[in-house]
Parts: structure tokens; sequence; C-alpha cells
RNA sequence: GGUGGGGUGGCGGAGCGGUUGAACGCGCCGGUCUUGAAAACCGGUAUACGCCUCGGCGUAUCAUGGGUUCGAAUCCCAUCCCCACCGCCA
């Protein structure tokens, strides 16, 4: 959410913001409501006090005369009962009105609100525009020195490249068929050193962020309440995309979402939360099941483990004071903790900086980290993939637009509330990380030679086949 | 799933139709006293929104949302949450 008060004093910046990220908001019409509410507001609030001051002076009077009414002798009551209906005649008028003020703002607030909710945050300055992913720029790459991603995989390997769906099958990793007869497309079991492969990456993840880079390891709620979905920004823009469990049709009060991310509920255990100041920075990390409906995403990355409704993910969170300074710090350290960790791995990846119109409503910046994956890309004149990056990471910096939503809020040194700043980043996410390790770690003959890093977490088994 | 009891400020806990944003205690902050500290005493101590002459003023908030009433923390309804017991269960 965006502050409401800057948006008054300064529209054109999130007209400008929101048309950078392609989104259609109409501005104008919501400072036109919070005009038309507020002058409201002001009306309903001044009838109020008066009826308010009206009422004290009544009350005891009415009070006096009801208790008269008990011991006077009847043929007094009925004057009595008259000056006591007279009292209570003289709000009416101003309870009539504040009725009807009532009943106005109730008819405007909800119009406001939508509209407040579906701004975006500007995308930051420095961040480069675009209208899709096409216009994401290349900051930075790495590689191994055993596999590097500008020559061609036979070059790199001395042999023609197998995909992971080839490789699963030869060592029955992933069981594509019975996923598929279960739930539906994009689903799959991973079976045999498959799910061990996936159970050792995780933990080597969630190790990595946890014990060396002092994380708090959580497990978190994967089904949650709609409003935790709409405060971390994830709804009403991405509603299609969760999974939605309508508990409200079997009686019950509120209906539940899955959540396609740790984020969401990493970041609601504080919500509706003042902390004080010396609390901050909090560093979360989860590793949670993710869900993801793919809606929109029909006959897009359909083979294989890259897109699909289900999987694992190691996920930090940081949420520090209300500073860009230390934002952008963090923002750094938490992208040099993959690097350190894909280094770890040995995967050449990339990192990109996402432009205006890849940064999604909430975030004010994103870096997203790509890893090479030798089976996708174009097939060449001799049938081997080009091999390409593939997202497998996505840094984001948020300023205060979650923590708003959230009402998460912590007290500044002069003892203000202010809104926290909030930041994510994935830390690994399987399976989908299993097809660079898998094709990048594949020898001629099929079989998969297991990364050092990973081989404790594998009871030091060194190869696949 | 069933039955019963509850949700009041940072915490404990009163109030159960009329100057109650809320007694009292604890905690916290400031002050007096003290060489210093403690004790004692005095004062202060919620959040949000709106208005504004930036000193304030107003409104809302006693789980949440409705309702009754001239007036609701207090009465009624719905929902959420917590606790206890029973049932079921990894």
């Amino acid at each position: 959410m965006i502050d409401l008060k800057d948006l008054r004093d300064n529209p054109d910046k999130y007209k400008d913001g929101a048309r950078a990220k392609g989104v259609a908001v109409d501005i104008d019409r919501l400072l036109e409501l919070d005009t038309q509410h507020r002058a409201l507001l002001a009306e309903q609030e001044s009838q109020r006090a008066t009826q308010k001051k009206l009422s004290k002076e009544i009350g005891p009077q009415i009070g006096t005369l009801r208790k008269q009414l008990k011991t006077v002798p009847e043929t007094h009551s009925s004057e009595i009962e008259s000056q006591i209906r007279e009292l209570e005649e003289k709000p009416l008028q101003l309870k009539n009105r504040i009725a009807e003020l009532d009943e106005q703002i109730a008819a405007i607030k909800p119009k406001l609100e939508t509209i407040l909710l579906a701004i975006p945050q500007p995308p930051d300055p420095d961040v480069p525009p675009g209208t899709s992913e096409a216009d994401n720029v290349q900051l930075r790459t790495w590689h191994p020195n055993w596999f590097n991603p500008s020559k061609s995989f036979v070059d790199n390997k001395g042999f023609a490249p197998r995909t992971h769906m080839q490789l699963a099958e030869m060592h029955n990793l992933v069981d594509f068929e019975r996923g598929v007869k279960m739930s539906g497309s994009r689903s799959y079991i991973l079976t045999g050193d498959g799910a061990r492969l996936h159970q050792a990456i995780l933990r080597l993840a969630f190790d990595f962020i946890t014990t060396e880079h002092g994380f708090v390891g959580c497990t978190v709620p994967v089904i949650v309440r709609e409003e935790m979905m709409v405060g971390t920004g994830f709804f009403p823009a991405g509603h299609d995309q969760a999974y939605h469990i309508e508990e409200s049709k079997r009686g019950s009060g509120h209906d539940l979402f899955l959540t396609g991310t740790g984020e969401v509920s990493l970041m609601a255990m504080h919500a509706d939360e003042i902390l004080s100041a010396d609390q901050l920075p909090l560093q979360y990390a989860t590793v949670s099941t993710c869900f993801r409906r793919e809606a929109g995403a029909a006959g897009k990355d359909t083979a294989g483990l890259y897109r699909i409704h289900q999987f694992d993910k190691v996920e930090q969170v940081v949420i520090c004071k209300a500073d860009e300074t230390e934002s952008r710090q963090w923002h750094q350290k938490m992208i040099g903790i993959v690097e350190a960790l894909l280094q770890k791995l040995e995967f050449p990846y990339r990192l990109l900086q996402c432009c205006t119109g890849d940064l999604g409503p909430k975030n004010a910046d994103m870096i997203d980290i790509e890893s090479w994956m030798p089976s996708r890309g174009d097939v060449d004149a001799d049938g081997n993939p080009a091999g390409a990056w593939g997202e497998t990471h996505s840094a984001s910096r948020l300023y205060d637009y979650q923590c708003r939503r959230l009402n998460l809020r912590y007290r500044n040194d002069q003892g203000k509330t202010v809104f926290c700043h909030s930041l994510n980043n994935t830390v690994l996410a399987s399976p989908r990380v299993l097809i660079p390790l898998l094709e990048l770690y594949q020898n001629e003959d099929g079989s998969i030679t297991i990364p050092k890093a990973l081989q404790p977490y594998m009871n030091n088994q060194q190869r696949i086949g």
C-alpha cells in the first residue's frame, strides 16, 4: 500500500509509477473520492461532537426525571413523561443526519480502498524502463572454471547434453506420468535419488542461511487468510495465481489460500505489531511448500520441472528500519548470500536488473538471479539445445509498501511509530534447481556427479548412476 | 464435531446502560530526596484518522462486524480467537 498523504502531495509520482509498471489505475478518481470522503468525515465528526455534548447534557436530566417518575404520584407522571420525550427528541435530527453521512461514507470507502490497494509501488528512479522481461538488464555473470556458458555444452564437456527429463528417466528420479495421473498437468513425483537430492539441497540451503548467515529459521503455515495475501501485496493483483480454499462454503467465517511463497507467512508473522527499534533488523528464513496455479501460463514450459504447481523453497526475508540506505544494503547482502550459495554449488549464474515493467506491483526494485540450464534455449543443427539462463532466484526491495499493508511498525528514536521496510529473496527453490544440477553435472555415460557441497547431505554419495 | 467458560491499555485486573479512553496495581519515562543506588513521594505514560492560526481541537477504537438506544466497554445477533472437557485423529 502506498501512503495516501504522499499521494495527495505527489500524485504524479504514483501516476508515472503505475504507467512505468504498466498498471492501469485511476488515480484521479481516487483523489476525487478522497476529497469527498474527507469532507463527509469532517461533517460527520463535527455532528457527532455536537451529539455527544448534547447527550451528556440530556442524559443526567432524563435520569433524574425517570427516578422522579417512580416516586411521584400518578397525577404528575404524564407531565414528567412528556418532559422526557421532549428531551429525547432533541438529538433526533442530528442522529438522522449522522446516519445519512454514515451511509455515504460507507459507500465511498470500499471504492477508495479498492483503488488504493491497486496502486503499485513506484519503481525506483534507477530501475531501467521497460515493458517486459525482455527489457531486463544483465548486471554480471559468474561461472566455475569447468563450465563457461558462453561456450556450447559440447565445447565445455566434450559430449552432447541430455535434458533433465532424460536424466531423470534414466535414473528414476522423477515420475511425471503418475504425478499427472494424480494431480493433473504440471505435477510430478520425485522418486529415489531424485527425492533425496531435493531434500539434500533444501537442507543445504536452509543450513546455509540459518547457521552461516544468522537468519532465524521458521516453519510457517502455508494456508493463510486472505488479509495476509492482501497484506503482503500478492492480492488483489495475484488473486488468480493462488489456490483458494473455500471454507466459507462449509460454514466457516473465512476462506483460506495456499501461499505461493514463504515470504507471505514470514512477513505476516508480525502483522499489526509495533516492534521496538532494538528488535530490528529481523532476519527470517523458512523452507516451505509453495503453490502456484500458473494461470495464464498455459502451454508455457509444460515439460519437465521448470514450471510446476507445487515446489519447495527456502526463502529469506528482512524487516528493517525505514531507512533507504539500510534497505539497499540488505538487498545487496541478500543477493550476496545467494551468490555464495550458487558458487558453493558451482552453478553458472547471472544477475538481472529487472525493468520497471517486470517488477510486479509491490517492488521498488528487483534483481533476478538466473542459473544456466543446458536444456533450455533453441536447438541447433545437431539437435542439441543451446542452453539458456533460467530464473532461480528473485530479490525484492519494497520500502514500506508491504509493511504499510501489513500494519507492521516500529517505534523510532523519537518515539514515533514508523512502518518498517521489508525485503525478500529466494535462497533456493527445488525441484527447479535440480534442472541445472542434473544437466550441468551429467557425465557422458549419463551418470550424474553429485556436487561436492551436497555430498554431506547425500550420505557422502558421489554419483548417481 | 459436541458442551461449557472467556476475550478490557505494555502486563495484571475492575467496570456490566449516562462526563469511562476507561478505577486500581505492576512496568516504563521524567522529577524531588540521596555521595550514588534503592525505598518513598510527585508528575507523565495507547493507536489511527480528520481539522488547524502548529499551540492544539475533534472523531473513532474495551476481539471483529452489525443491531437496540437520546446515549453502549456494559444489552442483542453474527463471526473470529483463546481456555477446559468429550469425540475423532498424524
